[in-house]
DNA sequence: CGTTCAACCTGGGCGC
DNA sequence: TGCGCCCAGGTTGAAC
């Protein structure tokens, strides 16, 4: 589930836990799938235990919480990717069966930090610079979607034989964008998800970066998009606004609301992709 | 090199 | 009811 505007809420909505000191650390071992867990559990334990939440961070579709003090590996972050189904919690978990990570906190108010993940795909891993920097730098990320301009989708992607919208979730070109919000930047950018890259011009990279900025600045004010409960909640526990939004995302078949004509479900690479045949300019049409 | 694909998992929904 | 299949907001490494 999370793309940029649901991680971004996920940071919002744990950021107020800086300061606090770790006090205890527990990974409901049955849950956790060893790859998904770097370094090993007891490991981990050893070395978050005592430390205190410094800053929030988010890279792309990943969440970095710094560490204070340093330990011997200098500055560490731990870093966890929620995938398709992670979440991070202050509230109670949808289930008990899918905690993965309990991290007790040294306060009343705030007595926690969870991560739920249903489905079990996504990671945490305890980073050291270096390895923060080959995990998120910018050798692995594009500009984040919030602030892409269209010199710097069109300087990475210019070349490129791939359908606009495949490029679109390709994290090295732009960080933080997935399948729901392609579809939606598309839509609001006017143009077909299925053109080539190599076919657009500087206005119509213009026009995409201009729509990602506008459409994930307007989801992370509405809190993300909550298709389903239980696959995406904010960290207290409440749903996303910005599905009343949605354009085209899991529209097929409905009348677009710009000019009435059935929205089309097509597949690109293994995922959906929903757009508007009359509204989305193809060059072949 | 660039691009696509299967695999990693669980669970909800649907047709038979 | 139950079974089998398809689907789901992501990423990776192997294969083309």
């Amino acid at each position: 589930m999370p793309e940029l505007p649901e991680v971004e809420t996920m940071r919002r909505g744990i950021a107020h836990l800086a300061g606090l000191r770790i006090t205890s650390v527990a990974f409901p071992r049955h849950t956790v799938r060893p790859i998904s867990l770097q370094p090993a559990a007891e490991s981990m334990q050893e070395r978050l235990t005592g430390r205190t939440i410094a800053t929030v961070h988010r890279f792309g579709k990943r969440v970095a919480i710094e560490l204070d003090p340093h330990d011997q590996a200098g500055r560490s972050w731990l870093v966890i990717e929620p995938r398709m189904t992670g979440l991070l919690l202050v509230a109670d978990p949808p289930t008990q069966a899918h905690l993965r990570m309990s991290l007790g906190l040294d306060s009343q108010q705030h007595p926690r930090l969870l991560f739920w993940d249903r489905r079990g795909l996504g990671t945490i891993r305890l980073l050291d610079e270096q390895g923060l920097a080959a995990a998120c730098g910018p050798d692995r990320l594009g500009p984040d979607g919030l602030d892409v301009t269209g010199d710097a989708l069109r300087e990475r992607l210019k070349k490129s034989r791939r359908a606009v919208k495949v490029a679109l979730l390709d994290q090295q070109a732009v960080a933080g964008i997935g399948n729901i919000y392609a579809a939606e930047i598309l839509f609001a950018a006017g143009i077909d998800p299925r053109v080539p890259c190599s076919r657009l011009t500087v206005a119509r990279w213009e026009q995409i970066a201009t729509a990602a900025r506008s459409i994930l600045a307007e989801a992370v004010r509405l809190e993300g998009s909550t298709i389903t409960d239980e696959t995406y909640k904010t960290a207290d526990n409440r749903s996303g606004q910005f599905q009343l939004q949605h354009r085209v995302y899991g529209r097929e078949g409905t009348p677009c609301r710009q000019c009435g004509m059935a929205i089309r479900r097509i597949v690109q690479t293994q995922r959906a992709t929903f757009f508007c045949p009359q509204c989305q300019w193809h060059p072949r049409r």
